[in-house]
DNA sequence: AAATAAATCGGGGGAATACCGGATTTACTT
DNA sequence: AAGTAAATCCGGTATTCCCCCGATTTATTT
């Protein structure tokens, strides 16, 4: 099975460059070429390409808007950007358009035949300088909704009265779906208050969000 | 320049296969091998290698706690994990503990040179299964502080009380801090909360979140 | 000149909140 | 058996909130 590729870039030169290059390996077959975006949206859709590699400077709109309406009519079509960009702007962006792969131009061959041929395959090849950013930004996310206990002292009665408080009921609503006074409600909030450290509702609030008890 | 590397796997077969293949290129040099967590880490410190290949599966403690322990006493050593295991799980706790490259023990041999190559030069090396399980943990995420653009209608001055208000502060601290009537404040927030269709505080401080207007 | 929008100020009423006090029952610990 | 902690309930009060009504000034647009 060869993998049928198009290939969208608005200079020619780098065009026929690439063809040198591509034609090479037996496993893959340019079946088309782009110079626009609106040329490359048209052609994925009249070729349906296995992989399309995709410039991001091109004249008319970005290679990142190209890519974003490409998958969304044909997810199947897996996209490699080739591309002179190496800052996090354009790489994060072109992710959530849904690229398979971020190559630099400045790469070697090989890389660029192993990044089409992975994304065939369905999987993802970032150059390692992308890589390296993406693994940055994963680090710097606080995945810490630190989750569960520390609760300073919270009791499980209490941690219920919490997570509807936060959730923005009022104490009678909580009274109802608790079954119990209005009165215990506020008197388990007033608990909770001084348990945390909190003054009010709206702390009340940012806090359950920091502790992952709540969505925002 | 070679690039000095420290082995790390605990079944001597592995390592001795890994020698045969690493001692082939010349810009890399095996200076220290080592059979279990606690090897790992003394090595580690004693040899100041520029990379250690990183086995998960240790005898005494998993090779992501000896990353995590190696990369908190020297962070300059680069660490590739090599490993059998290509679950989320493993993967994203190595990245938390710091390496610099994921690459299962299936991968092609070249593919393990050029993570050890990328790590040594400070870059990050995934495999592309791994990279893809990253892909989709970024988009996965909402990053969607939506920012400030089209927040319904909302003037400059009632944003300025929004912030105010979702950080938690009441109508009087307000009033005080844009020096204007408490009454002037009150009135904003019943415009705020009127076009955005929200009738709480609460409610306020999680739409300021979601918005990303606040941190919470 | 008229219209519109934004920002400011005010009154009033009913509801909810924040904080104080005390109290009982149950259950687990020492 | 005494002690502690949790969960429940009650009353009171000052404050704040939420929402309705009104108004003036200023600036921009038409």
């Amino acid at each position: 099975m060869t993998i049928r590729l198009l290939l969208v870039d608005d200079h020619m030169v780098v065009r026929t460059g690439l063809r040198m290059l591509l034609e090479g390996p037996k496993d893959i077959e340019i079946i088309g070429e782009a110079s626009t975006a609106k040329e490359a949206i048209e052609s994925a859709k009249n070729l349906q390409p296995d992989v399309i590699l995709m410039d991001i400077g091109l004249p008319d709109m970005s290679g990142i808007e190209a890519t974003r309406e490409i998958k969304r009519s044909s997810d199947k079509i897996a996209i490699v950007a080739l591309t002179i960009h190496e800052d996090e702007e354009y790489f994060f962006k072109m992710l959530e358009a849904g690229a398979s792969g971020y190559v630099p131009k400045r790469a070697a061959p090989e890389e660029l035949l192993t990044a089409i041929r992975e994304a065939a395959a369905g999987e993802v090849y970032l150059f390692p300088s992308m890589a390296k950013l993406l693994v940055k930004d994963y680090l710097s996310l606080d995945r810490s909704p630190e989750q569960n206990d520390s609760l300073d002292g919270i009791t499980e009665r209490e941690q219920e009265v919490l997570t509807w408080l936060a959730e923005g009921a009022s104490n009678d609503q909580i009274a109802v779906a608790l079954n119990i006074s209005p009165k215990t409600v506020a008197r388990h909030r007033e608990n909770i208050m001084r348990k945390l450290n909190l003054h009010s509702r709206t702390e009340l609030v940012r806090y359950a969000i920091r502790k992952g008890i709540i969505k925002p």
